[in-house]
DNA sequence: AACAAGTATAGACTATACTCTATACTTTTA
DNA sequence: TAAAAGTATAGAGTATAGTCTATACTTGTT
């Protein structure tokens, strides 16, 4: 498919399409056979990317670390011991973020109290 | 307290708590009976102000949202009911970030299951 | 053929959150 | 009292993640 196609798939701009493709997080291929343009074919893998992309990007991943984590992802030649520490290391971090959220939560539910019984 | 010794209480360096200022998320004041000078003095308040932006902050809120968030909280106008809709509207909101973060990290360990598996 | 719509590339612009530099003044210390 | 250290203000610079504009070319439609 054409960027356009791509972005109204994905719901990601082709304004940022192209930037992450700048940033060599996706990647699409130019046809051999067709001469008279460059136009870029994106496939279903390129989906998949995006999709990726912006689920970490919602749970706060930067978008080196998404690449980074990506490459490992699809990396064909890492091996098997590498990609299992990376993924641990990645795992710990989310459980980090997920009790840092939970303290805030309690903060935030315990001040709600408080105000409730008007010790506010 | 002056600002390096607030600096150094709250690991928030110096150039961060007067970018802070500016933005009105903390304050410091003017000691009126020292003509000399125009020092700021910063109380336990800042401390406790600064340790919630940098709690805040690793969860993911934007430094407006903070501001947005403590200016209710400190609030001694806000309507009781007011100031419950909101910490209610960010509970929420913290409750979807832990829900996102939960399906990343099963998303990463099934993977990492695959790989220990050998079926990748 | 003419015009609209789509594509590619490069570069400018924006917002957020700092981070650093320059300048000038004040306070502390040797 | 002279140098070192601390403070305030303004403004420049940096990194991240877009977002937009200009230009030029290609493709599709009438």
């Amino acid at each position: 498919m054409l960027i356009k196609e791509l972005s109204k798939r994905t719901g990601v701009t082709i304004h940022t399409i192209r930037y992450y493709e700048n940033l060599g997080l996706v990647q699409g291929a130019t046809d051999e056979n067709v001469k008279t343009n460059n136009y870029k074919n994106y496939d279903e893998t390129v989906v998949e990317r995006l999709e990726i992309i912006k689920a970490a990007k919602e749970v706060g991943f930067t978008l080196s670390e998404i690449r980074e984590l990506m490459n490992t992802w699809f990396s064909e030649t890492s091996a098997k011991e590498e990609i299992l520490s990376f993924f641990e290391k990645k795992v710990t971090e989310i459980n980090n973020k997920i009790k840092k959220f939970k303290q805030i939560k309690k903060l935030l539910e315990g001040v709600m109290k408080d105000i409730e019984k008007g010790e506010c």
